[in-house]
Order: C-alpha cells, then sequence, then structure tokens
RNA sequence: GCGCGAUUAGCUCAGUGGUAGAGCGCUUGCUUCACACGCAAGAAGUCGCAGGUUCGAACCCUGCAUCGCGCACCA
C-alpha cells in the first residue's frame, strides 16, 4: 500500500474518480435488476445555463439520496436533462442578434431565428451538464433527455391533441398577461406582484345632462382613458345613485361614455367612480361584459400607445404617455389633483416589466383531476417535506383558474393547430371546421396556416417524471420515489405534474398509486446571501460554484453546504462554512494518515469483544449511537442534522477523545493492545466512511481504495452494522461510566493547566486523592491526554497551601507546581465554591417544592437527588482545601 | 385582508416539557511523535415582547411586534 500523501489534493483526485465511475458503469441503471427500485428525476436546469448555488444545493441532495439507495441495494435511477427553456433562451438569443448584428427576430424571420438559437444551444448548451459531473452527480447520463428531444416533442403534442378532443383544452378570448418586452402571454403564475410608487389622478369627466357637473374619477392609469368606454358607480352610492343612466364626456378623445351601477365598486376608494377601460384590466372587463360596453384596444403589443384620435400620445411609451395624458388633461383643466401613491403592480417574471392586462386570443387548459390531485397529497400519497408546503399546495388547488398555454414565442413546441387560411391573422372562432388540431398537418395542408404560437415551456415539463423514460424503465422506476426541488415551482411543476400524472396513467396499472408521479417531495429553501438578500445574477451576490469547487473541492462544497442548509428553510450563504466542509475533507484525510502510519488496516476488522479497551467501547457505543441518528436523519430529509452529526462524531468522538486515547496503545510495546485498538480504527474508519460517502463520494472512494478496504467501489458496500452486539449491556455501560469520569477528569485538569497558565508545550505533574477506586493501567492515557509527565495516586496526600485543585468524578486532582500563587488560587476557589453553592441551592429549592416530588417523573427526581449529592460532596472538598489555605 | 414560515451567543444554525448547545468569529496558551485547513482552555445568551397552562416553558396555548414568503385586493 502505497503511504498518504502529506495533504489530500481533491482537485486531482476528484476527476480521478468521477471518470472511473462513468467508466464502470455505476450510474447506469438496470431495467432487468432483481434489486428493488429507486428512482428520482432531475429537475431539468436549462440547456443554456450554468451552474448557481441552488443547483448545487438540489443536485447534492439528490446525489446523497442516490448514492444511499446504491449502497442500501436499490437499483437507482438518477435521470437527468435539460429544459429548452423557451422564454429563457429566446431573450438571450434576441439579446445576442441586437448586440452583434443589431437585428430583431423578426428582421432575421422565424426559420433563420430557429437555427440560430439551435446553434446556440449546441454553442452553451451542456455546460451545466459537465458542471454537474463536476460536483459528483451520480446521473445514469446514457438515459440523459431534454424537453426537445424528438420524441418528448411528439409526446407534447400529443398531449395537446389528446386534451384538444377531450374539450380540456380551448381556445378563446380571454384576459391575460401581457409582457410587453417578451411580446407574449404569460400564466398568472408567471406574474409576480410588486409594490410601486406612483400617483392617483383625479381626473373629472363633465356630465352630459348636466353641463358644469362633473364626476371625479381616481386613477393611476390615465393613459388608457381614450379605451374607457364607460364610467361605473355603485348602485347604492348615495352620492352618485340618481347619475346612473346618464352619461360623461370622455376627454381623450372626447366622447360620450354610459354611467352604470355596479356592485364590484367599493364606495370607500377613492372618489367611488372608477373609469371603465374593459380592454386593459380584468375587473373592468367583466363590468364592460355585464354592462354590455364596448372594448377599445389602445395598445400596440410592445407597450406603446396606438390611438391616432389623439396624436399627441400616439405612439408613446405607455410610461411616457401616462405624464404626457396627465399633462394634456392638466392643460385642458379637468385633472383636480394628483397625489403620490403606492400600489401593488404585476411585473412579468422573467423580463421584470410590468404586465398589461390585454384581452387577447389564447390557447387555455382547463385543469382535469384539480379534486384527485388534492386528495393524493392530503392523503399521504405522495407526502411533502416539510409538511407544511401541502397546505401552500392545496390552497393554489382550490384557487385554480385556467392556465393560458400559448405563448408568442417561436423558441418551443409549436402548437399542433391549424387554421383556414380565410382566418389569418387572429382567428375568431374555434368552432366549426376553420380549426384543425391534429398530430400531422391537415391533408389539403396547402388551405391551412399552422398556428404560429408555441406552447409554455412547463407544459413540457409538467411531463418529465415519465416522458423521460421509455415503457421497460417505466415499468421498473415509475412512480419515481422522491423528487426534489425549490418550493418556488410547488405551482409550475410540482402540482402540474401530479395532475399529469392522474391525468395520463402512464404507470404500470390504473391503479393510483401506480399513476402518482413521485412519493415524496422533499423541498428544498433558497440560498440567500450574507446578508439574506435573495440570490441572483444581476445582484453578482452568488458565488460561482465551480470556483468554490477549485478553491474547497467538490466535497467540500456539498459538505459545507449540506451541514448549514436546513431542512427545507431559507438560509445565508456564508463562504466559510465552505472552508470548514474543505477542513472536514482534510481531517479525515489525516486521520486516516494516522492510521495507515501504523501498518496496514484490515478489510475486515476482527473486534476481539474480550480484548475491547474502555475507550474503544466508548467510540463504538457512539458509533452505534450515530447510526441510529443518521437512519433517522434520512427518513425525515434532514441532511443538515446527518452532516452535523457525521462532523461531530469524527471529529470529537473519534479524533479528539479516541484517536488521543488510544495513543498510549499505539505507542506501547503490547502487541495484542495494539491490535485490538488497530482494529477498532479499521472498524470505525471503514464504517464512517461508507456513512459519509453520499455527502463526500470521491475522499471516501479515495480512502476505501487507498486503506485498502474493499477492492470495489464504496458506492455498493453496504452501510456499517452496529458494533458491541455481543458484548453484556453492564460491561458497556460500565465501561462508559468509567470513561465519562475520566475524561471528565481530563478537562477539569487542563483547565486547571490554563488558569495556572502552565504553556501547552510543557509537561504538568498532577496528583490525585482518589475517591474510589483507580485502576493503575489508566494513569498513562489520563497522564498522555493531560499532557502530563505523571499522574500520582496517594490517598493520603494533603496539599500545601496554593496547589491548585479540581474536585473531580475520580476524586481531588492536584496540579502540582515549582510555587503556587496563592492569592490566585485563593480567588479561585472563592469563585468556584460560590458558583457551587448557587447551583446546589437551585437544585435544593427544586427538592423542597413538594409539587416537584410528587408530580415529576421519579427518574427526574432522582437525578436531581444525585446532583445535589454531587454538588454536596464537591463542596466539602473545595471548602477543605480553602481552608488550608487560611 | 387571509394563510405560511422565522425570531436562541457578534455571525450561521441545532435544540418537541426537566442543569441553554455546535461551528465560525473573539480572548489565552501551544508548530506536543495525523492534521496550524490543527490542538487545548476560556469569555460570551433577560431563548423577540406580554399574558396563560404546568410542580416546571426556548419548547404547549393566546395576543402582539419585527422580518420574509405565498394568495387575494389594488380605481
Amino acid at each position: 500500500m502505497a503511504e498518504l500523501p502529506k495533504t489530500y489534493d481533491p482537485g486531482t483526485v476528484e476527476p480521478k474518480w468521477y471518470a472511473h465511475w462513468e467508466e464502470s458503469g455505476a450510474f447506469r441503471a438496470d431495467t432487468n435488476s432483481p434489486k428493488p427500485p429507486f428512482s428520482i428525476v432531475i429537475p431539468p436546469p436549462n440547456i443554456t445555463g450554468i451552474l448557481t448555488l441552488g443547483h448545487v444545493l438540489n443536485n447534492t441532495i439528490q446525489d446523497i439520496l442516490a448514492r444511499r439507495a446504491r449502497m442500501l441495494g436499490f437499483e437507482v435511477l438518477w435521470l437527468p436533462g435539460t429544459d429548452h427553456a423557451g422564454v429563457g433562451t429566446q431573450t438571450a438569443v434576441e439579446k445576442h442578434l441586437r448586440k452583434t448584428e443589431n437585428k430583431t427576430r423578426h428582421d432575421v424571420g422565424r426559420e433563420d431565428f430557429l437555427r440560430r438559437v439551435v446553434d446556440w444551444q449546441d454553442k452553451h448548451g451542456g455546460i451545466i451538464i459537465q458542471q454537474l459531473k463536476r460536483l459528483g452527480a451520480s446521473c445514469d447520463w446514457s438515459r440523459q433527455r431534454y424537453t426537445f428531444d424528438d420524441d418528448y416533442v411528439r409526446a407534447v403534442e400529443t398531449v395537446f391533441v389528446d386534451l384538444y378532443r377531450k374539450g380540456l383544452i380551448y381556445r378563446g378570448r380571454r384576459m391575460i398577461n401581457w409582457d410587453p418586452a417578451a411580446q407574449t402571454a404569460l400564466s398568472d403564475e408567471e406574474v409576480i406582484a410588486q409594490p410601486q410608487k406612483g400617483k392617483l389622478y383625479y381626473v373629472r369627466y363633465e356630465i352630459v345632462e348636466e353641463p358644469g357637473r362633473f364626476l371625479e374619477v381616481a386613477t393611476t392609469r390615465p393613459e388608457t382613458i381614450m379605451a374607457d368606454t364607460g364610467v361605473a358607480v355603485h348602485p347604492e352610492d348615495p352620492r352618485y345613485r340618481d347619475l346612473i343612466g346618464k352619461h360623461v364626456w370622455r376627454p381623450l378623445p372626447r366622447e360620450k361614455l354610459p354611467i352604470v351601477g355596479d356592485a364590484a365598486i367599493d364606495p370607500k376608494f377613492g372618489t367611488g367612480v372608477l373609469k371603465v377601460t374593459p380592454a386593459h384590466d380584468k375587473v373592468d372587463f367583466e363590468i364592460g361584459t355585464r354592462h354590455s360596453l364596448p372594448v377599445i384596444d389602445v395598445l400596440h403589443p410592445d407597450g406603446r400607445i396606438n390611438c391616432p384620435a389623439v396624436p399627441e400620445l400616439d405612439g408613446l411609451d405607455r410610461f411616457a404617455a401616462r405624464q404626457k395624458a396627465a399633462e394634456l388633461l392638466k392643460e385642458a383643466g379637468l385633472l383636480a389633483k394628483e397625489e403620490l401613491y403606492e400600489n401593488s403592480v404585476g411585473f412579468s417574471q422573467r423580463s421584470e416589466v410590468p404586465i398589461e392586462p390585454r384581452l387577447s386570443e389564447q390557447w387555455f387548459l382547463r385543469y382535469p383531476k384539480t379534486k384527485e390531485a388534492l386528495a393524493v397529497v392530503r392523503d399521504r400519497l405522495i407526502r411533502f417535506f416539510p409538511q407544511h408546503w401541502e397546505k401552500v399546495y392545496a390552497q393554489w388547488l382550490e384557487n385554480i383558474q385556467d392556465w393560458c398555454i400559448s405563448r408568442q414565442i417561436w423558441w418551443g413546441h409549436r402548437i399542433p393547430a391549424w387554421y383556414r387560411k380565410a382566418q389569418i391573422p387572429e382567428p375568431k372562432s374555434q368552432t366549426g371546421d376553420d380549426i384543425y388540431v391534429g398530430l400531422e398537418p391537415p391533408a389539403d395542408s396547402e388551405n391551412w396556416t399552422q398556428d404560429p404560437d408555441t406552447l409554455d415551456t412547463w407544459f413540457s415539463s409538467w411531463l418529465w417524471a415519465y416522458e423521460t423514460m421509455d415503457a421497460e424503465t417505466r415499468q421498473k422506476f415509475y412512480p419515481t420515489s422522491v423528487l426534489v426541488t425549490a418550493a418556488d415551482i410547488i405551482f409550475f411543476w410540482v402540482a402540474r405534474m401530479i395532475i399529469a400524472g392522474l391525468e395520463f396513467k402512464p404507470g404500470k396499472t390504473e391503479r393510483l398509486e401506480d399513476n402518482i408521479p413521485f412519493r415524496d417531495v422533499f423541498l428544498t429553501g433558497l440560498i440567500r446571501d450574507k446578508h439574506g438578500v435573495k440570490m441572483s445574477k444581476s445582484k453578482g451576490n452568488s458565488p460561482d460554484p465551480l470556483d468554490l469547487i477549485a478553491k474547497y473541492g467538490a466535497d467540500g462544497l456539498r459538505f459545507g453546504l449540506m451541514r448549514i442548509a436546513p431542512s427545507g428553510q431559507d438560509f445565508s450563504f456564508d463562504e466559510k462554512q465552505i472552508e470548514e466542509g474543505r477542513n472536514f475533507a482534510t481531517k479525515l484525510w489525516n486521520a486516516a494518515r494516522f492510521r495507515q502510519m501504523h501498518g496496514p488496516s484490515e478489510s475486515a476488522p476482527n473486534l476481539d469483544e474480550a480484548a475491547l479497551s474502555i475507550y474503544s467501547i466508548e467510540v463504538l457505543a457512539r458509533f452505534n449511537e450515530l447510526l441510529v441518528a443518521i437512519e433517522t436523519a434520512y427518513r425525515e430529509y434532514k441532511f443538515n442534522e446527518a452532516a452535523q452529526r457525521l462532523y461531530d462524531f469524527f471529529w470529537s468522538d473519534y479524533c479528539d477523545w479516541f484517536i488521543e486515547a488510544a495513543k498510549t496503545e499505539i505507542f506501547s510495546d503490547d502487541e495484542a493492545r495494539k491490535k485490538s485498538v488497530l482494529a477498532v480504527m479499521d472498524f470505525v474508519l471503514s464504517g464512517f466512511v461508507r456513512l459519509l460517502h453520499p455527502f463526500m463520494p470521491h475522499i471516501t472512494e479515495e480512502l476505501w481504495s487507498l486503506l485498502g478496504f474493499g477492492k470495489d467501489s464504496i458506492q455498493f458496500i453496504a452501510p456499517p452494522e452496529p458494533a458491541l452486539e455481543s458484548l453484556p449491556p453492564d460491561r458497556i455501560s460500565n465501561a462508559r461510566k468509567k470513561v465519562a469520569k475520566i475524561y471528565e477528569t481530563i478537562q477539569a485538569g487542563r483547565n486547571l493547566r490554563a488558569i495556572s497558565r502552565i504553556p501547552s508545550n510543557k509537561k504538568a505533574r498532577f496528583l490525585v486523592r482518589p475517591s474510589g477506586e483507580i485502576e493503575e493501567h489508566e494513569l498513562p492515557t489520563i497522564a498522555r491526554l493531560l499532557n502530563a509527565e505523571e499522574v500520582k495516586v496517594d490517598s493520603k496526600y494533603e496539599p500545601e497551601a496554593g496547589v491548585p485543585v479540581a474536585v473531580t468524578a475520580l476524586g481531588e486532582l492536584y496540579l502540582q507546581m515549582a510555587g503556587g500563587d496563592k492569592d490566585a488560587e485563593r480567588d479561585r476557589l472563592d469563585k468556584e465554591i460560590a458558583r457551587l453553592e448557587n447551583e446546589l441551592r437551585t437544585v435544593e429549592a427544586k427538592l423542597s417544592n413538594a409539587s416537584f416530588v410528587e408530580r415529576a417523573p421519579a427518574a427526574v427526581v432522582q437525578e436531581h437527588r444525585q446532583r445535589k449529592a454531587d454538588f454536596s460532596d464537591q463542596l466539602v472538598q473545595l471548602r477543605q482545601a480553602r481552608a488550608a489555605m487560611d
């Protein structure tokens, strides 16, 4: 076996093992395997995206689950792929086109533009896949899918046709969210409400039937006055009731509009009068419909005003027009006042510009299976972690609206619908023979034109859980075991996949449990920066994970992130934490190096239970506790807890205590005891690297190989079994009690050293006046851990004044010094006595409380009594020591 | 307006009724035969506020405050 190098170098070790894993086919899922299945589909990143910390979080968790399942003997499928990301990719290419050639997509035309998108995709696509590999993701890359694969496209179209024939997809003229920047319709989910500072304009409308009398209307959008087709008041509002049925003059351009009464008006808002603009507001549209008001659209698709009748405004951008309209009204004396006002405005999630409610002919989906989708989560056939997201999910489903699925962009799945040529460009009706929906173009295709629109990207993503699998794969691996994703796409993706599963029933039988897309959903939190701000590319507060990997290794990044990310909660990122991950890898490396310095490891260490030292029993018992804690953490998806337990066990229990104590044996001449301790080390190391492997796959594989624990990859080795199974329980508990006393004494002794200012590099001398039996052979280890030249036991010892003393579980521990500082020691003892007296008072108070003694559990009361006794004993001893100094 | 989270040491976070915890940071001592990406010791907290339940509350209940998120409204 080669000697381990002095420092661990993730930069060479990690790529080496990854390449090895890929070549060996370790990640490949076998549909014919007799092993039970475990499957995850990746939330597909954008084809042209690059890795963010969010991806790291997400995919590390998936990798941990996949690797753990492999070790537990499951046949694992982690199915990777990418998303074509319609709007996002198209926007990127459009931006590039404008920058390099100063052209728009319309300048180059649809065909040419799509070719450019494909070029872009080929050039930038797949970067993120390489980055995921660098992270260590154990995906089955032979099954990598893309939402634009030919058969995936066909599946999306098939679903569209199917839903159309079922009457669930329809075309209609409805109020939709229009993104003037991207120039496309959006779904409700893609609109984010944001508070916006603006003005409330009070506009005067003269009453036609009563010249000289004006109605004042409060509006935030004077630029849409030209689209007003009515004015509305509450039918019971005494101020205006008499006006219903009369008319006002619209100022821009001047026209007669009816005054209608409608209960949707809030008399308390503004002036209690609403200008009705059916083309540009959802509520107004509904009011307009109720009162048969005409609809006038005064906006171009790009957000400029379209109103030749008012040349001052025509062609202006909507926000410039707002200013200008206010000025025009002011000049005409029709602007009563304007006041500052903050309201909430819907913004396009992607373009980050205010959306425009707009009446438009679009395709919609009436969601099927919403009741069933509610039921499968309510009945916990699908479980959300953390569970509180189930309520958010339910709330959305209960208030669900039809989904606007058509997009006026070119990069996406083309809608498989054709119109008779006479109907172009804006067919007004979907009835009759004017519309054709099917997988193939109509027979007399020269008379038809295909709908130019594409489908919402999520309309392809919602099939991801099963459409990425062929029939054979589905038979074995569908439904998937768990979905890991960020909570902000519960509506976009999680809910819709559930609906798709229930509607299209891709499972092996008709049964409900075979047709849910996944059993568990683990929702991660968002990563914020140090200051709690959401990370984003535009803010530049998101570190590049590849830089972090270069600095700390993929394992360091993974572990650091796992240790700080609370289950499903937002958390702040701090690079320090990643540094800790790297440090942990180094610690592990050096602990392994230390073991390896004392001879080769045993791949199957024989724990001769009769020969185990008390320290060995202690560390093995703690290892057993670790196994249970890890098991529980996995069951509850508490990755931070698992990581923390692994860290604490290894650093503290194994390195700081066990190895240090074991050095007595390791450096002794007693070969039998040395052998026993080394076997314990092998047992713990071998088990520990297996437990850690899902979190830090590369270094654990490296150590598994270097220490010679097995010829095969660690990936398929079962997690460790508990130790000490056949040891009598009281031998374990006696050993542990003894160790607890010794460790406690050592800490007290180290404290004495520090207080007495004995530098760490100086040996000290200790003396114990024992309170019980101390076995001779325990002394060398105590001395070693105290960095003491010797530890004497003398039950007749009478200290001179000023000798530092600590009362410990083993007895009084004295620090022997050349000349003690009497005053300092006196002070220290006084403080210690005061502290103990205080503790004792607290316990006594509790025990003198009759209710406590009667009603608290017996064990708790007993514990208090024990503490009282301990404190009393210690006080007696300390007071004696203190008295000796006077 | 409705709902969901959060509030514990300077920072990031654990802690489901019985002596307040970890890591970082800080202070002190140390290059001691795996590791200075380290070892050892230490200081540091009215557990957001106010009530209540309980022998006992960081934890359970009620109300409030602050921060964040979602939904609805938004003339």
